[in-house]
RNA sequence: GGGAGCAUAGCUCAGCUGGGAGAGCAUCUGCCUUACAAGCAGAGGGUCAUAGGUUCGAGCCCUAUUGUUCCCACCA
């Protein structure tokens, strides 16, 4: 490691180097430790597909200063990485790239077709997390996961096993969300709804018995071929002539049934609605209701049925083998083969060509999208396995209820509460190669299912010993949602489970919450009877300078690997988490990244001038025996900000825990205690020693503070000084230490400090130059604590010298009032008269505008009986300064008169 | 249609359980003071969206309104 430091900050020079000293070290690697209290954070996995964004950044580094801070707080920390093989993303991949060459899934077929794609992940699989590695990430990779590999596989299997045994898992024909494109269906969290410019169709249907024309409003006139009744509103007074009634399919020439329900709205449209039990969720409902045959007439990749898939149908029914709700096919005759947008204007023509397409109006509406590929979602029957959410969704609900999960912010509570109550039962099967698949066997004989984790020697209903596996694989986020203890060993009970489950916080972004932390809840509580996690803390997304969520399609997304060759990971770091609250979201701009950058350079300049002043002498790093009243004042404050670093760390408050670290580093440490104590720097002896030590007990506390927010820079620089132990991450987190608290210090350094910043001010407002130095006379019931730091005030407020004592009677100065002192600068060619004393009143006003408000409040009897004693304390206290101040501000006007 | 967030300095945002409005950037002034001009010392700038209410006291709690963003929802 560095033994000196570079001259100028430059990230990019050791923080790689930094990170294999770390891995080298073996610093990541939890153990259980029955000495330790455990600390547990498992990782979202990144999708091998994955390449690190931005909003990877955010998650990792939120987790990372979490886990850091754990670690040097005492406890066995451990961050358990891992990667998602994200079916429909990874496999859609592959088929990219076999597309580009001319094969296709079926040329190649199922078992090479999976060769191909472990090829694939063997490839790509490790980039997401090389990636990951340059942010700074202290995950223990020993213990990285894939949700493939053996163990997350089994636990998949026995899930699904025990659910179906339980009756949670089934499988039937339902009315799902089909993704034409990706050829397969989707959850309902899946879907993700876009607006688009649609039409209404306006249809005449006649009515068979009455011969009138009803009619129909649609948005999908494509789907009119499976219609299969029309539905009225019982109640309507308008229809109740044509109850029992029936109509005449237009184009297909069919007679189908009026039904009443209570699907159809009397204030909506006609009041009569078209049914497609085949094709809409809402007349899939009203099919059941009223019993109503099931046409379907478009294929799964998006075409108009024809007389094969009619062929096909008529096959399965001779077999007898077809299931309840199986749909009944349509050869759409003319329309067969046509993908649905073409049937769609062909049906609108022959409409118009028979004059019963009355009317076409504009529409806007909501249509269902898939949220990999957007392509325009079909609501389909077909046979699929579920998870039956009603039984899984209770007990999650009151895990959160009870708090043995929270929130952070709460608020999110409240969507979760929202969607687990609401909740339809989950479709888990997709029609993809690239994923667990289905550990169900269907008898070749008797067509009945064994559900097994392994390949059963039998048919568990006939005897029959062949059987086949079903195609399908599982939804990814079955897996994912086992991700908390899959990873840790379960099913088997093993010793990592009991030590470091539950998990302890779950850090993501609100987008997920619906797809995969509520499903770790109910499967956590479901397989291991504990809520997976103590605490979600939920983050927001990272957008633009903008506030424009960043996108591919805009061109507007910030790789956070150029960011950090450019600025380095803890400049990135820190801007992810400054100045930001949970769930909020972050706006992402270079100026902000360059303050950023510059605390950091900020940072490696004052350890330089440590450097300077302790290279030369022995400096050991303990606080030496005497202190002086700056010594006081800088550990005192170290110890407030310690302290409530760690309060607000405790609270998920990372934004202004760091903060407060920040403002420590550069206003306390480098712009006040380095100043402080130059002086004595330059003296000989003892004294100057014993800076040196404070100097740079403060700043191995600094390194500390800041580590799991900047951990590069802070290891950089916590190397090159005296210190025992390898490195700054296995340091003790600073807390409040109850020996280094001097607060009668501390204050007496402030009125000096508040002295030395009035002169300033004063000087700067007369544009006087540094290089002007005047003698300055103190009035004060201070004397001691202004003699003693008269040096300080020579020093830094540019004065030749400082007398100080009970009064002066001095004529001609520039005066300036503090809280405790009445300061006198004689710079007699420089005192306006007139200036001056417009200033003095201005500030008289001032002061006693504060003081009629303190007054206010303490004649008010509302006040002085219902306040806190201690907000009344402070108001007096406020009182007797304001009337010290004014008498002060009142001498001084008196005196330029 | 239901729900949630946000509205604070010119810009981007903090402000923890109600007890005298803050930061960064930008602007202006003066400084190359031997760690840092990526810096130092100062200054200006806010009816805390609007209107009510609760309270001794409201940026913070309640109600309504406006603007804005997002989530959920089967509207033909």
């Amino acid at each position: 490691m560095a033994k000196e430091l570079a001259k100028a900050y430059k990230p990019s020079e050791f923080e790689d180097k930094i990170y294999d000293f770390w891995m080298k070290g073996n610093y990541f690697h939890a153990e259980i430790d029955k000495d330790k209290k455990p600390y547990t954070i498992v990782m979202p996995p990144p999708n091998i597909t994955g390449q690190l964004h931005i909003g990877h950044a955010l998650d990792e580094t939120l987790q990372d200063i979490l886990i850091r801070w754990k670690r040097m707080s005492g406890y066995s920390a451990l961050w358990l990485p891992g990667t998602d093989h994200a079916s429909i993303a990874t496999e859609a991949k592959i088929v990219e790239a076999m597309r580009k060459e001319g094969i296709s899934k079926d040329d190649l077929g199922r078992e090479k077709f999976l060769e191909r794609a472990w090829e694939w992940k063997r490839e790509y699989g490790g980039r997401i997390t090389r990636q990951l590695r340059k942010l700074g990430v202290s995950c223990d990779w020993e213990r990285e996961r894939f949700t493939m590999d053996e163990g997350c596989s089994d636990a998949v299997k026995e899930v699904f096993v025990k659910l179906y045994n339980e009756g949670k898992i089934y499988r039937g024909n339902r009315m799902v969300n089909w993704c034409p494109h990706c050829n397969t269906s989707i959850s309902d969290a899946e879907v993700e709804y876009e607006e688009q410019q649609g039409h209404f169709w306006h249809i005449l249907y006649k009515v068979k018995e009455t011969g009138e024309m009803l009619e129909i409003a649609t948005t999908r006139p494509e789907t009119m071929l499976g219609d299969t009744a029309v539905a009225i509103n019982k109640d309507d007074e308008r229809y109740k002539h044509l109850h029992g009634c029936h109509v005449i399919l237009p184009l297909v020439n069919k007679e189908i049934p009026i039904v009443c329900d209570d699907h159809a709205d009397m204030e909506k449209g006609t009041g009569v609605v078209k049914i497609t039990p085949a094709h809409d969720p809402n007349d899939y409902e009203v099919g059941q209701r009223c019993k109503l045959p099931i046409v379907r007439v478009f294929t799964y990749d998006g075409h108009m049925t024809g007389a094969e898939d009619v062929a096909k149908y008529e096959e399965l029914k001779a077999k007898g083998n077809l299931a309840e709700n199986e749909p009944e096919v349509l050869d759409c005759g003319k329309y067969a083969g046509m993908t649905t947008a073409e049937a769609r204007e062909a049906v609108v023509a022959d409409l118009e060509a028979l004059g019963i397409l009355k009317a076409v109006k504009p529409h806007t509406h909501d249509v269902g999208t898939c949220y990999r590929c957007h392509t325009t979602i079909e609501p389909m029957v077909s046979k699929q396995w579920f998870v039956k959410m009603e039984p899984l969704a209770k007990p999650a609900i009151k895990a959160v209820k009870d708090g043995e999960t929270k929130f952070i912010p709460e608020r999110f509570e409240k969507i979760y509460f929202h969607w687990m109550e609401n909740i339809k039962d989950w479709c888990i099967s997709r029609q993809l190669w690239w994923g667990h698949r289905i550990p169900a066997f269907y008898c070749d004989e008797c067509g009945e299912v064994t559900v097994a984790k392994e390949m059963p020697g039998k048919c568990s209903h006939c005897g029959c010993t062949h059987l086949t596996q079903d195609n399908d694989t599982l939804d990814t986020w079955f897996s994912s949602a086992l991700w908390p203890f899959s990873t840790l060993g379960w099913p088997n009970n093993t010793e990592e489970l009991k030590y470091f489950y539950p998990t302890s916080t779950l850090v993501t972004g609100y987008d997920i919450i619906f797809f995969w932390v509520a499903r770790m809840i109910f499967s956590a509580i479901e397989h291991t009877g504990k809520a997976p996690f103590d605490t979600v803390f939920i983050h927001g997304i990272v957008r633009d300078e903008l506030g424009r969520k960043m996108s591919k399609s805009l061109g507007n997304g910030v790789d956070p690997l150029e960011v950090i060759e450019k600025y380095g990971a803890d400049a990135l770091r820190f801007l992810l988490v400054t100045g930001n609250s949970p769930g909020n979201d972050i706006r992402f701009s270079e100026k902000r990244i360059e303050a950023c950058s510059n605390f950091a350079n900020k940072l490696w300049n004052a350890s330089r001038y440590v450097h300077m002043n302790i290279d030369d002498h022995d400096v050991k790093n303990e606080i030496p025996a005497s202190l002086t009243t700056e010594d006081k004042w800088i550990l005192s404050t170290l110890n407030t900000v310690a302290r409530e670093v760690n309060e607000n760390l405790d609270k998920f408050e990372l934004g202004i825990a760091v903060q407060k670290v920040y403002e420590f580093i550069w206003d306390c440490y480098c712009d006040w205690y380095i100043e402080l104590v130059k002086a004595r720097l330059q003296s000989d002896g003892e004294d100057a020693q014993n800076a040196r030590q404070v100097l740079l007990y403060v700043l191995d506390q600094i390194l500390r503070l800041l580590h799991p927010f900047m951990p590069y820079i802070t290891e950089e620089i916590w190397q090159t000084i005296p210190h025992e132990g390898e490195t700054v991450m296995l340091c003790d987190y600073p807390g409040f230490r109850p020996e280094l608290d001097f607060p009668e210090a501390a204050a007496e350094m402030r009125r000096v400090m508040d002295a030395i910043r009035a002169i300033r001010n004063r000087r700067s407002e007369m544009n006087v130059p540094p290089s002007r130095k005047a003698k300055v006379y103190i009035a004060t019931k201070f004397p001691k604590t202004f003699e003693d730091g008269s040096a300080f005030i020579i020093k830094l407020a540019s004065a030749s010298e400082v007398e100080v004592a009970g009064s002066f009677d001095i004529e001609g100065a520039v005066t300036v009032v503090t809280a405790d002192a009445k300061i006198y600068i004689p710079m007699e060619e420089l005192v306006d008269r007139e200036a001056e004393l417009a200033r003095l009143n201005k500030e008289l006003a001032q002061v006693q505008k504060r003081l009629a408000q303190s007054e206010g409040k303490l004649n008010n009897q509302g006040f002085v009986s219902k306040a806190p004693a201690a907000v009344i304390e402070k108001v007096k206290g406020q009182a007797e300064k304001e009337r010290e101040q004014i008498a002060l501000i009142e001498a001084a006007i008196a005196a330029l008169q």
